[in-house]
DNA sequence: GAAGATCGATAACGTTGTTTTTTATTGGGA
DNA sequence: TCCCAATAAAAAACAACGTTATCGATCTTC
């Protein structure tokens, strides 16, 4: 318990953490490159040349893996959505709706371990809950700039946000399920968030 | 290839298919009381007291076996949104509304196999996603019920019920997925569906 | 410098989906 | 009636998976 013994403790801390952000984009690597089915533990631990071993000291198990590739999914997508800029609200609220859903479309297999459950054993704690809740607070922040402007009633930008996602996911989803086709797919999309704005701008209709 | 040659294949057949649909029951109830985890070809043939080989000869493999679920569950919606009636059509609509939602938290891992790729390998083929847009078709027909009472806009039911199949289930989907919370989860899911409705009732507005 | 602890690699275990080998059964011809 | 060929299921084997136990090696500390 010396301040030796920190620095190492520190040290070996540091190691671990570049040991894991490496493995941890090793494991994404193979998720992006070969799906969901392709992530095994022996894969992810040959990829990062090391063993199985450690894997289980940094991560726990695959959930554990699991359980990072999906905060790190939803990080990416956060990314996505920070990039969106528009100076009208609203408009930005409708390029928030599509890039949650070219987001969606092009990292299908994040989304797969985001929104299925890809993985098997896996489902989020209320930790990485929270998390995912965080990652869409772009969102809300531009639901409340609508509010704002008044061109978004009620006062509360978090259930008016939820909806909107709930809108574009719910297109999204039916859409990489198979159940909608490319053209199709689009047009749903498009007239269900639309059919949420419609909504979120009179909310006394409801 | 004599009389008695065809006789024998269909007796055969006809077994074969008592014997599959022993094997879908045991599945869907391993399923159902275990959940996709607990889904495995060995477990399955334990069940109806076979080996694991009758089912490769019968299904092809866990695919096969996934495929089968999937028709099954989608079979299940359908007779539940048919035990669903109501006069009026937007009364009707509503309540297929709530038979769905009803019938994804209940029946969750059918609805895992059906929505999320809870079966590692599989993903419907195009046959399988005509089985499931056919259970759908009771939607449809309330959607064009309603258009013939005036109640909805437009004449094409299709496209509209595709709309309200996405709304409900988008609030559903995020329910399930463990990012609404009871409270929050049915109001949204009342929302979206009735933004969904409000959307198709006017359609020029769009 | 030596004792002790800690960590990672190797190898093993149990289970999975799938395939191969073997065994039993069954229909058809001499 | 008896035997043979074909067929289907059972038993066993195989590769790969997640996970764990064993065993060196390295590194800190006295």
């Amino acid at each position: 318990m010396s301040v030796a013994d920190g620095a190492v403790r520190r040290s070996r801390a540091v190691a671990g953490e570049a040991l894991r952000r490496e493995a941890i984009e090793a494991a994404a690597e193979l998720l992006v490159s070969a799906g969901p089915q392709a992530l095994t533990m022996r894969r992810v631990a040959t990829a990062i040349g090391a063993s199985t071993t450690v894997l289980y000291t940094v991560f726990g198990g695959k959930d554990g893996v699991a359980d990072a590739l999906y905060r790190e999914g939803f990080e990416r997508l956060r990314a996505r959505l920070e990039a969106v800029v528009a100076a009208d609200p609203l408009v930005r609220l409708h390029e928030l709706a599509h890039a949650y859903r070219r987001s969606a479309l092009t990292d299908r297999s994040f989304y797969a371990v985001m929104f299925e459950r890809a993985v098997p054993g896996y489902e989020p704690g209320p930790e990485s809950l929270e998390v995912a809740r965080a990652s869409l607070a772009v969102l809300v922040d531009a639901v409340r700039d609508a509010m704002a402007a008044g061109l978004l009633g009620g006062d509360d930008p978090e259930p008016v946000a939820r909806l909107l996602h709930a809108a574009a996911h719910g297109a999204v989803s039916l859409e990489i399920s198979g159940h909608l086709e490319g053209e199709g797919a689009l047009r749903c999309f498009r007239e269900l968030t639309a059919a949420a704005f419609a909504a979120s701008a009179r909310p006394a209709a409801r």
